[in-house]
DNA sequence: AACGATATCTAAATCGTTTTAGTGATTAAT
DNA sequence: ATTAATCACTAAAACGATTTAGATATCGTT
């Protein structure tokens, strides 16, 4: 301990209830071989003193910390906290604890936090800050450590379990509904390349650009972080665009980038839906504000997180070598709100687009 | 570790280079007394082995883990987790690890959580989800446990560090506001009266009424938890009251509340701020949208976090026993936007009252 | 050549638990 | 009464590092 008193130890116990350390632990451990009375007497005197078991010590010993991390890109982003919290109700009610540590994207940090994970005496960890090629997770799932990725995954990683929505689906998702409500020209606010979600949202959205036959110039195309600000200034430099080079919709591959350009479209006095739709993706508390209300593609939170904490638990308890990797892909959902103006046209514009014309996904 | 290969040890590295475990631990810790030449080759073999000390045995022997917790209420309303980015950041910078652990503000798993932060290995703890009279948290205090409080504090717990806003002066300036601007018969949606920010936010608002020579009838304050789905039900409530009861104003004493207020203001087709102004607390990031623009009370969060995180660091590092208790209180800072109808007045309606007639502040 | 000083390295104790093998004592079975 | 089985307990070895005190070897000085 750092400072001030010291602990009270197992020896302390063991030696005020004239015992073995070996018995006090017996005790403190619920086994077997300690008759009532000792057993009573060692946990008086453990109460009394106020005894917890050092769990470093009991780490180092069997290896089990009932400690969970997970890595988190930050908690600045919504979506970030919202599957946390699905993670640590599920651990809770299997007795552990989680720990949240934010890696804020940099590829450094991040490989640092995964490298220290298995000495840190972590029983396993639960990664949704997930970038692409990172050989220090390659190295943690090789060597047996038990990871379970979440919302993004590493493809370079072979034997990696993960849960995570279909991107691709969803990015198609938000695309076609746009196209169907008559938009020809659809900026794309896309994420980060280095991450799963980044490349799968602007893949699906490509993919329903091309089944529509349509072209889309690469000032429609800008790239943004995944925070706010980004988005703002992808769409304050678009909508700055020459007149007929404008987007009438933009996608946005986060909510967070979508916000960002609502704001930007707001302060360009540029209505929302009537001049530029604008749909989002992630579903996150804010776009439902009813003053907000910004469409988007939903992705099953809660569940996702429960998931992988259970799967994650049950990769720590049934510690077999052989072990399955386990995948899930989950669906997106469209959820229709006020800024794709859906509601102002009440219906696609573009039905007349026999579904031979278009691939149907996937 | 749970399962897969075994990790490589000081022990393995020692063996390969034909040298003692005492010889590699000084040359990992870069410590004097080992020969350019042994010392070149150790580092050589530990980086073949992929070899990285175990952060568990280490902080068994020596006490330090660079590790740092932070008990948070919860990672679902926003503040906290604005609150942690800031602590994160400071810590990260001097080399420290931050995890993150909610408790929902039970005061049972707060309880278990504080007991057990010591014997997890952590080097010290900031934390946010402070509740009143915890006996687990004096203990903690008491056993000289590096321990800071920022935001909330327990008013019980004598030598605890920390730093606060000034939330009495903060609810005092909110309320204030809104009678400047006219306001007479006030709505006030409390937070949990368990916490510190929930009783000092209240008191602020009755002290402001009092010296207004307001009278405040029971209808008119409710107690939220501090999310939104609570200060839903408690604006619905009030705006169900007979006409003549109705507030003409609301003030939240979170966020998050006032965004619910806001939401149900919205259903019942009550325009804010012309029919009903609102106020809330915290000035987390949605209430700063084009879109929302609630009025609110500022903290300097990210002040708050890096002075936080700091202090602890300050404890931790220089151990003396005899450390002054660290206490410091923050300046609120009124944010006036749309929804408390500033800019629809103009000026305050109240100016002839003089400023002899009311006790100044504090 | 002898001495002390310095540099390099190691053996062993330590941190606070858990666990294994084994010791006595008591009880049960024949 | 003897042997076997059971029970209650303990000594000591782990776990994987750090640290202290001491052992060797090397060097310089006179």
């Amino acid at each position: 301990m750092t400072s001030g008193k010291r602990a009270v130890t197992i020896k302390d116990v063991s030696r005020l209830a004239n015992v073995s350390p070996a018995t006090v632990s017996f005790v403190m451990n619920n086994r077997p071989g300690v008759s009532a009375k000792t057993r009573a007497r060692v946990l008086q005197i453990a109460e009394a003193l106020d005894y917890k078991p050092n769990l470093v010590a009991r780490s180092l010993v069997n290896g089990r910390s009932k400690l969970i991390a997970m890595l988190i890109s930050s908690t600045r982003n919504p979506l970030f906290p919202e599957l946390a919290d699905g993670v640590d109700q599920a651990l809770k009610a299997k007795g552990y604890t989680l720990s949240i540590i934010s890696t804020n994207d940099e590829e450094q940090l991040e490989s640092r936090e995964i490298a220290a994970l298995r000495y840190r005496g972590f029983d396993g960890v639960i990664i949704s800050s997930t970038l692409q090629n990172n050989r220090e997770l390659n190295k943690l799932v090789e060597s047996g450590f038990p990871v379970v990725s979440v919302l993004r995954r590493d493809y370079s990683c072979k034997g990696l379990d993960y849960i995570v929505l279909d991107g691709i689906k969803g990015g198609y998702m938000a695309t076609e509904h746009l196209i169907r409500l008559g938009h020809r020209r659809i900026g794309i606010i896309k994420g980060p390349q280095k991450t799963s979600t980044g490349l799968e949202r602007l893949k699906g959205a490509l993919y329903a650009m091309a089944d529509y036959g349509i072209q889309i110039p690469d000032t429609l195309i800008r790239e943004g972080d995944f925070f706010k600000s980004s988005g703002y200034a992808a769409a304050m430099e678009m909508m700055r665009l020459p007149q007929e080079e404008r987007p009438s919709a933009l996608y946005a591959c986060n909510d967070d980038m979508a916000i960002g350009a609502f704001e930007a479209l707001w302060e360009l006095n540029v209505r929302v839906p009537e001049d530029v739709a604008l749909i989002g993706f992630n579903n996150t508390a804010v776009t439902a504000l009813k003053s907000v209300s910004i469409s988007t593609i939903s992705l099953q939170k809660a569940s996702m997180g429960k998931q992988a904490a259970n799967r994650l638990i049950e990769i720590i308890e049934n510690k077999k070598d052989d072990r399955k990797t386990f995948r899930l892909m989950l669906e997106p959902e469209l959820i229709v709100r006020r800024t794709c103006g859906f509601a102002l046209k009440g219906k696609y514009l573009v039905d007349k687009v026999k579904d031979e014309d278009r691939r149907i996904f996937p």
